[in-house]
This record gives structure tokens, C-alpha cells and sequence, in this order.
DNA sequence: CTTCTGACA
DNA sequence: TGTCAGGA
């Protein structure tokens, strides 16, 4: 596996961050005194520690919904109301990443283009439809059979998006 | 050095 | 919510 498809694969891989209690402190702006009043209010959580550590672990979602819930704070709503707003958005951007879920097969090279894999074209599900963004910033398809998309498509990233941004 | 819980001049 | 104590 080269380099290229490592980083891009890593960059998506949003499953694997975890954050320390101060780490997430300082991305989002909300202390470390909030973080664990919001926890103890049941609106965002920490991973279950099972290394026997007794430090708080975040996950990538839990950063998402902090740095929502801030968002909603500094726009002026209470804290119960930002919570609500925070998962009303997070409802939105699940649907959403269905969406791309359902269209991204991966990704790879041909002719020198970057495309995407978006899946079958047909019922039958023998051809490929495939896109890219031209230098005219619209978007080109091109349907390929299945095989040819196998032994001509360079494959560099994963064949999967990683879950959703919000549970 | 960082994090944790409990408490409040 | 901030901050300090007293441990882990």
C-alpha cells in the first residue's frame, strides 16, 4: 500500500481520534470544568475507559457535538437550547452522510483524473458510474463496466466512508 | 505534567 | 463557571 492511499485513508479514518479532556478543551474553546458539567448533564459522553485509566477518552463525534454545542452558546441560546440545536443539526448531517454513503465506492485514478467510484450504474450491476471534476469545475461521468473499472481504475482510497460524523 | 472529584472568600 | 485542594 503506498503513501498516498495511507494519508488519504487516514485523513477520512475519523473513527480513530481520540481526544484528552484538555486536547478537546482547547479545539473547541469550552473548558475542561464545562465538559465534564455537560457529561454529568448526560448532553455529550466520554468513552468507557476499559485500560483502567481513569481519564476521560473523546471520540471524533464527541468533538463534533461540543464544538456545535459552542456554537449555538456563543450565538446566544442557553445551554438546553443549544443541546437541542446540536441534535437537530446532527440529525441533518447523518441524513446527509447517508447520502454521500450511498454514492462513494472510493476513489481512483484514470487518464489522469481523479475519480469517484459511485457505484453501480444498472439494476443488473455490471457497469460502474463514474465522476470527477473537470478544470471547468463541472462535473463529468462516465459509465464502465465492471471490469474494466477493476483493471484500469488505480484505486487510492478506502472503498468505504467511516461512520457518521454524529451517532 | 495532566486529570479527577468535591467544594465555595 | 472559575478555581483551588489533595490525590491518582
Amino acid at each position: 500500500m503506498n503513501s498516498a492511499k495511507k494519508n488519504i485513508e487516514n485523513i477520512l479514518n475519523t473513527d480513530r481520534f481520540m481526544f484528552r479532556i484538555g486536547e478537546l478543551s482547547q479545539m473547541t474553546g469550552v473548558s475542561a470544568r464545562q465538559l465534564r458539567y455537560w457529561e454529568k448533564k448526560g448532553y455529550i459522553q466520554s468513552e468507557a475507559r476499559e485500560d483502567g485509566q481513569r481519564a476521560r477518552v473523546y471520540s471524533f463525534k464527541s468533538f463534533v457535538k461540543v464544538s456545535l454545542i459552542k456554537e449555538f452558546l456563543d450565538q446566544g441560546f442557553t445551554l438546553p437550547a443549544a443541546v437541542d440545536k446540536m441534535t437537530e443539526q446532527g440529525k441533518r448531517m447523518s441524513e446527509l452522510h447517508q447520502l454521500y454513503h450511498n454514492a462513494y465506492h472510493g476513489l481512483g485514478f484514470y487518464e489522469d483524473q481523479l475519480w469517484v467510484n459511485m457505484g453501480y450504474f444498472d439494476d443488473e450491476k455490471t457497469k460502474i458510474l463514474l465522476a470527477h471534476v473537470g478544470d471547468d469545475d463541472d462535473v463529468h461521468y462516465r459509465v464502465m463496466p465492471e471490469e474494466e473499472v477493476a483493471e484500469k481504475l488505480e484505486k487510492i482510497g478506502p472503498e468505504t466512508l467511516p461512520g457518521p460524523p454524529m451517532p
